[in-house]
Order: C-alpha cells, then sequence, then structure tokens
DNA sequence: TATAAGTCTGGAGTATACTCAAGGGTCAAG
DNA sequence: CTTGACCCTTGAGTATACTCCAGACTTATA
C-alpha cells in the first residue's frame, strides 16, 4: 500500500509517518513508481510496527528510546537470552508505571469514597497510597 | 522554606520549580525578604502539590492537562458533585491507560514463554492483546 | 491530453518542557 | 563591611515530536 492508505491504517498522519521514516522508525519499501523520487510501499509488518510505536507511546517511551529498544530487540533477535533480557527489562519499567497507575488509581477511589460518606475525617493524601 | 530546599525535597531543579510558578501550577507565598524581588516561600501542601504534577506527569498529562484539571478541581471544590464528576473522569482516563499497560504486559509475557517453550508455532502478536 | 490527485524532498515553523546564562539584589558569617 | 551563598527577573537556547509549506515530479481519470 502507498503512503495515504498506511496513514488511514494506521491513523497516523502522512507528514508523521514521513517524519518516522526520517528517524528510522519505520523503513517502508520503494515501488517502482514514482521515478525519480520513488514511491514508498508499506507491508503489513509495517503497520504492524506503527501500532508498536504507539502503544509505546502511551506507554510512555520517547520516539529515541523506542528506537533504541527495536534496535536492541533486533540486535538480539538471534539469541534467546538477550532478547530474553530485554523482554524483561521491559516488563520490569512497564511494572513500575503501573504500581504509579495503581496508586493513582487508589488515590483516587480513597477521595470518591472520602467524598460519598461526608467528607468525615481527613482527605485522602496520596502519600498513603506509595505502596 | 526557601526555593533551594523546595529543590533538595521535591527533586525538582530550581529552574523547573521557576518555570511550574510561571505556568500557574506552583503558588508559593512571597517572603518579606529579598527586597524588591521577594523570596518565595513553600508550604508543605506545595510539596504536595509538586508531587502530585509528577505523578501526573508519569501518568502521560501534559502540564497544561494537568493544569487544567487543578483549576478543573479547584473550581468544583465546594460542589461533591462536581468534584465526583471530575474524579470519576480521570479514573475513566486512567484505567484506559491501565488497560494498554496490560495488553502490552500480556503481550510481553506471551513472548517470553513462545521463546523459553522453543518458539514452537507462530510468534506472538500484538494485536491479540487488544482485549 | 489536460487536470486533479497523489507522491517526493527540503526546510521552516510550532508546541511542550525544560535548561542555561546574564546581570543584579539580599542575607548571614566572620 | 566584605564575601560567598542564595534569591530575583528576563531572555535566549535545546530537545522532542510533530506540522506545514514550496516546488517539482508522477499517476490516474475524464
Amino acid at each position: 500500500m502507498l503512503i495515504s492508505e498506511f496513514a488511514k491504517v494506521t491513523g497516523l498522519s502522512v507528514d508523521t509517518i514521513r517524519f518516522y521514516i526520517s528517524k528510522g522508525l519505520l523503513n517502508p519499501d520503494r515501488s517502482l513508481k514514482g521515478g525519480s523520487n520513488p514511491y514508498r510501499v508499506f507491508k503489513p509488518e509495517d503497520v504492524n510496527a506503527a501500532r508498536m510505536i504507539r502503544l509505546q507511546q502511551t506507554l510512555g517511551y520517547s520516539l529515541g528510546e523506542i528506537l533504541a529498544l527495536g534496535e536492541e530487540y533486533r540486535a538480539g533477535e538471534h539469541s534467546p537470552e538477550r532478547t530474553l533480557e530485554v523482554l524483561r527489562l521491559q516488563i520490569e519499567r512497564l511494572q513500575h508505571r503501573k504500581q504509579a497507575l495503581d496508586a493513582a488509581l487508589t488515590f483516587l477511589h480513597g477521595k470518591i469514597d472520602w467524598i460519598e460518606s461526608g467528607q468525615t475525617g481527613p482527605a485522602p493524601v496520596l502519600e498513603e497510597y506509595k505502596s
């Protein structure tokens, strides 16, 4: 597929896609069409890559980190040990993030309970939810 | 406390603190000391505010959103209904984030299992974990 | 075969979140 | 009363992640 279709499928703008390509986050092939500036052609695996980028972004990674993770991953692609190491590290980081998220959720729920019970006693403090 | 102590306590740089103040995210009092450019004095509640900012940041909110949330929160401070509404909305957004996080974790765990079991069968695909 | 639509590159512009430096006032210790 | 540590403001600079032209070429449609 060409870039505009890829944009539709992934939900990214054409500009953003070209930006990602320039950063090395996406590596589409080139078509024979387009003359001196050949058109880019995207494969389904590029769609997966784009989704992965978006996911990692919502998880708080910068494009630089995402690129590094990808390269690190590909570098150890043929070494299961290295791959496992990378994956475990990622899991650790995400679990840390999840803890912060859970703390926030617990805090918010605590505050709701506090309000619904007529705001008796002290207001919940964020501090207390840092398990 | 003065700004350098506040920086130590919160882990923020003095520059960052002043930047947050300029954005309205922090509102310390002014001391009588300091002459024509009075020193800022920070209270314990400012420390809480700073912690809240940091937490919201790790949750993916921009400073603009954090400011808006705070103002929205203070605006409805004396209306329990409005406060509950704001809190529930926040919870909803965080749960959405948590789902993305869980999907990523499940995916990573799946990949680890797949590798440890000798990479038999197809590799896990992110797609499948979007419950 | 005109013309609209789609693609390319290169470069400038914007928003966010800091970060640093200059220049100057204030405070506490010796 | 000097000196070093600390505070102030203003404004410029940096990194990230886009976003938006301009100008030129290519392709598909009527």
